[in-house]
DNA sequence: GTCTATATACAGATAGAC
DNA sequence: GTCTATCTGTATATAGAC
């Protein structure tokens, strides 16, 4: 850990994953970075402005996991796969996507924050296409292409929604099976 | 409303689907119901009575409202289609589905809850079984029900999630038409 | 059933010393 | 940067009067 901010943002995000923003406490957050609360407020001045700096960081982290299945050869359901692997291993560990359960939680977002949503899901979305364009559908591939990826994201997000508290794997593997099967 | 708990609950389950159990209080609720939060108590002792009392509210109110899709007439596309009004409906009050918003929270719930969570995503799947069965897939009709009504349910789940903060209807429509494209 | 009053704990946030 | 100390407000929950 090299700076003490990203320590926090870590700690921070793990912790949003699991319980949500609203039940993160500076107090909470503080004490497991070793800190008192009002030197949390140091860095993040308000909660608003914590939940802004994970959003981005989450984002960023994402987009290196996109290019990293971009770097190496693979064929679209194996990059699909691969993708949905972001959120097996959100689920292996307990955790939700940070933006699907900020998402949950987004009547207490301001405007700027839901924003960085939409970045997210938007990011997500053009990728997707990306590999699947040209490999879904029948009449008009991209139309195609774009209704399968938003079928995916949506089905991904609401899987682990589904069977973290059930501790399955039901709603994933089903949504899996489901969206190789209309790739060709 | 007959009852005050009635009442109590009806308030509860809004605010809940639109913010989530951990933002609700006893003195917000006791509030809107005209009441102290003391007496609020007097219906609900602890906050997970009150979680309880939510859910087998939500999965009674949600079987009739499937028990009124099977009274009608309908082929296997205008049945899903009903069903998954129910979601579009919640979407359009800028609301989640009470389970789903709980399973994003569950981490805060105890055992009970969180098995009565399982039992919601049960009764959802085994309605929308019998709507796919002898009309999706090819080779096993049943696996195919099956798949398909996990893919559906969470892809509905996921895309309330993800349309909500972005104020728009992507997700949906593209759910409903992949699952439509995949009955016959 | 509903109230007042209260207990205890925790929330976000700030001032100012070091 | 981190601290102590504090402000103000809110949280769940309970006791006991009416």
């Amino acid at each position: 850990m090299s700076t003490k901010r990203e320590e926090l943002q870590t700690v921070a995000s793990e912790a949003v994953r699991s319980s949500g923003l609203h039940s993160l406490s500076f107090r909470t957050l503080a004490h497991a970075a070793g800190i008192k609360s009002s030197s949390v407020h140091y860095y993040f001045p308000e909660k608003s402005d914590l939940a802004s700096a994970l959003i981005d960081q989450y984002i960023q982290e994402f987009r290196h996991r996109l290019e990293a299945i971009d770097a190496d050869a693979g064929d679209p359901k194996n990059r699909f796969l691969r993708f949905a692997g972001i959120f097996e291993e959100a689920l292996e560990n307990d955790r939700l996507c940070l933006c699907g359960m900020l998402a949950a939680e987004s009547s207490d977002l301001n405007d700027e924050n839901k924003a960085k949503l939409t970045d997210f899901f938007n990011l997500a979305e053009d990728w997707l296409v990306g590999v699947f364009k040209d490999h879904s559908g029948s009449h008009n591939n991209e139309i195609d292409a774009i209704k399968l990826a938003r079928t995916a994201i949506a089905g991904l997000q609401g899987a682990i929604l589904i069977d973290r508290p059930n501790r399955e794997r039901r709603s994933i593997e089903a949504l899996k099976t489901t969206v190789l099967g209309l790739l060709h």
